[in-house]
RNA sequence: UGAGGAGUGGUCGAAUUGGCAAGACGUCUGGCUCUGAACCAGAAGAUUCCAGGUUCGAGUCCUGGCUCCUCAGCCA
């Protein structure tokens, strides 16, 4: 069974390169850092981590794994109001689960503010800082826009005496929130909007996560990361484009100060997927609003929700590595992510069966009392899984799928008069279908069965073209299965300006299927454990729901379908 | 009317100093098969955003345009 814990299964190969992987590189070669390399990875703790974040994760843990280096996990946790333990806890654990070690490096924000304290004081005594004492609202004005420059803040030019004086009284808490700021002295006039004197520290009467009550005065991120990044020794501190324009600002405060380095920082494309939504924003409307079940709801690209779904880590470095890395805006298909998926599953998930609608067959010249132990490999394609067997009786399920009274072109599978192998075991051939008087729906199929197939193809020679599974009716375990699908109908659910994205949810992106009948080899598997259902798809025991003598399955992927595209097609054409 | 970025098959993305436009996913064919899976083999798909220019030769260099993204939180 694929342990989650093997740490690099999957991301051996090293992908193409790119232009970090190229610039990391060109400084070792240069000399610089003293040959070493050290990133981070920097979460905020006021929301649970996404696919999106895997792809930074999976990009700063791997260049420093690759390059030798280090790699820091650091909360980004400089605004108590929105930042929760729970979140802390939460991301720790989804860093684990994926893969990634950070030792003994892991690290806070709130960590160094006593030292970013002394910065800013530091700051203040050289002349490039000072408090404002504007109001939100007027600071707003002053700072002009796009097209207009900003004006100077009449409390610019205090005194360094008075700027220390009224910083000191901040942090000791004698004003109220939005009353002071501490702003850095830069250029009101500059074109780019995050030098027109940003603010450093701002008063928040909140207690913190870490800190408690000791601090009333919290650090801007401007101001925090670059510190942070220098005082932990990052010599790569990679982030998402949206940072770009505040690169001018990251190396002005590391210029400012005596710190003990001076992270370069590089920019890259965020990842975005089709079918789904990253904005933390959206996500949580998701949830609050009770579309998806919870953060991990597995229909959700959290993290959370894809392990839930049963999504193995080593797929997600393998889909990370596979993405790239570049400066262009992108929308990864989602195809790619399943397809890392099914690769990872069909080389490390033992097969099972798994009937999913069933439909009652009875072998008519099979005895009533006998039960066959009939043989199957855990995995086809690997003998180190061994082998199992499963009881075979008189009346089996089937997938009422794999019948059809008057079939189309094409259909290899169970139809009056034909036949076809019930996996691993006999042939048999449909004789007749029993119908409920008044539905006419379809209740059981009578069959035949040829008793020389089991484990040989049928001794005249004729072909049997199609095999389908099925599960002895009277040694089946019931067994609830949730089918997820894609949430959103539309690539680009988040693109349409008009129409909000809550409006392309897919109706359909949760069926739950109740008794359904799977093999009794499964009756005591614990939550988490994956299977492949031959011919159906990827599967796993719920979290939290599942359990021995309850079964709940979450589908985690279909297998590749040629005979729904087929169908598909020859549905088209008969319209 | 500002600044910073980005444009390469359907989707991602490579392409030393300018030298035959990689690869992956997806799509389509065929083979194999006791999973219509997996695997194997093959195919289609690109005026490299546009227009000029330099050059024997431009995705790459130059000029001019176009389109898209980000930024006006006391969020990160």
């Amino acid at each position: 069974m694929g342990s989650d814990n093997d740490k690099h299964g999957g991301t051996e190969a090293t992908g193409p390169s790119h232009f970090i992987r190229d610039i990391i590189r060109q400084d070792l070669r240069a000399g610089k850092n003293g040959g070493r390399v050290a990133t981070r990875f920097p979460p905020e703790p006021n929301g649970y981590l996404h696919i999106g974040h895997a792809k930074s994760i999976c990009l700063n843990f791997g260049m420093a794994e690759e390059f030798g280096g280090t790699c820091n996990l650091r909360f980004d946790d400089t605004n108590p109001d929105t930042e929760e333990v729970e979140y802390i806890e939460a991301i720790e654990a989804d860093v684990a689960w994926l893969g990634f070690d950070w030792g003994d490096r892991l690290y806070h924000a709130s960590d160094y503010f006593d030292q970013l304290h002394e910065y800013a004081i530091q700051l203040i005594e050289t002349g490039k800082a000072y408090v404002d004492s504007l109001s939100g609202e007027e600071i707003k004005h002053y700072r002009g826009d796009f097209y207009t420059p900003g004006k100077e803040s009449p409390y610019r030019n205090r005194t360094v005496e008075e700027n220390l004086d009224l910083f000191e009284r901040m942090r000791a808490g004698e004003f109220d929130e939005g009353e002071h700021v501490l702003r850095a002295r830069i250029d009101m006039q500059s074109p780019n909007m995050n030098m027109r004197d940003p603010i450093l520290y701002r008063i928040r009467k909140k207690p913190h996560p870490r800190t408690g009550d000791a601090w009333c005065i919290y650090p801007m991120y401007d101001y925090t990361h670059c510190l942070s990044d220098a005082i932990e020794g990052i010599t790569h501190s990679l982030c998402t484009l949206e940072f770009e324009d505040h690169r001018p600002l990251y190396d002005w405060v590391l210029d400012q100060l005596p710190v003990p380095c001076h992270p370069q920082q590089i920019e890259f494309a965020r990842l975005d997927l089709t079918y789904t939504i990253t904005s933390k924003r959206k996500l949580k409307q998701l949830v609050e609003e009770g579309h998806v079940k919870g953060w991990d709801d597995p229909r959700l690209p959290t993290l959370q929700g894809l392990r839930r779904r049963g999504v193995p880590p080593a797929a997600i470095r393998n889909f990370c590595d596979r993405v790239g890395v570049s400066k262009a805006d992108n929308r990864v298909d989602i195809a790619l992510l399943e397809h890392a998926v099914r690769e990872a599953l069909d080389k490390h998930a033992p097969r099972a069966t798994g009937v999913l609608r069933p439909l009652r067959v009875v072998i008519t010249d099979f005895p009533e009392d006998q039960v066959v132990q009939v043989e199957a490999p855990v995995h086809p394609k690997d003998p180190s899984f061994g082998t199992r067997t499963m009881p075979f009786s008189r009346v089996v399920y089937i997938e009422r799928d794999d019948f059809m009274e008057d079939p189309p072109r094409k259909f290899r599978r169970l139809a009056p008069g034909r036949e076809v192998r019930l996996r691993h075991a006999f042939v048999i051939k449909c004789e007749e279908v029993v119908k409920h008087a008044g539905t006419g729906e379809i209740v059981e199929l009578r069959c035949t069965h040829d008793p020389s197939t089991l484990g040989s193809n049928p001794a005249d020679g004729r072909k049997v073209k199609g095999v389908i599974h099925w599960v002895s009716a009277a040694h089946a375990l019931e067994a609830e299965v949730r089918l997820y699908d894609r949430l959103f109908t539309v690539p680009d659910p988040a693109g349409h300006k008009k129409t909000d994205f809550r409006t392309f949810i897919n109706p359909d992106s949760l069926e739950v299927l109740t008794g359904c009948k799977v093999e009794p080899g499964m009756a005591d598997a614990p939550p988490e454990t994956r299977y492949q259902f031959e011919r159906l798809g990827y599967f796993c025991t719920d979290r939290h729901d599942s359990r021995p003598g309850h079964l709940v399955f979450n589908r985690i992927v279909t297998l590749r379908d040629t005979w729904a595209k087929i169908a598909r097609q020859q549905g088209k054409q008969a319209r």
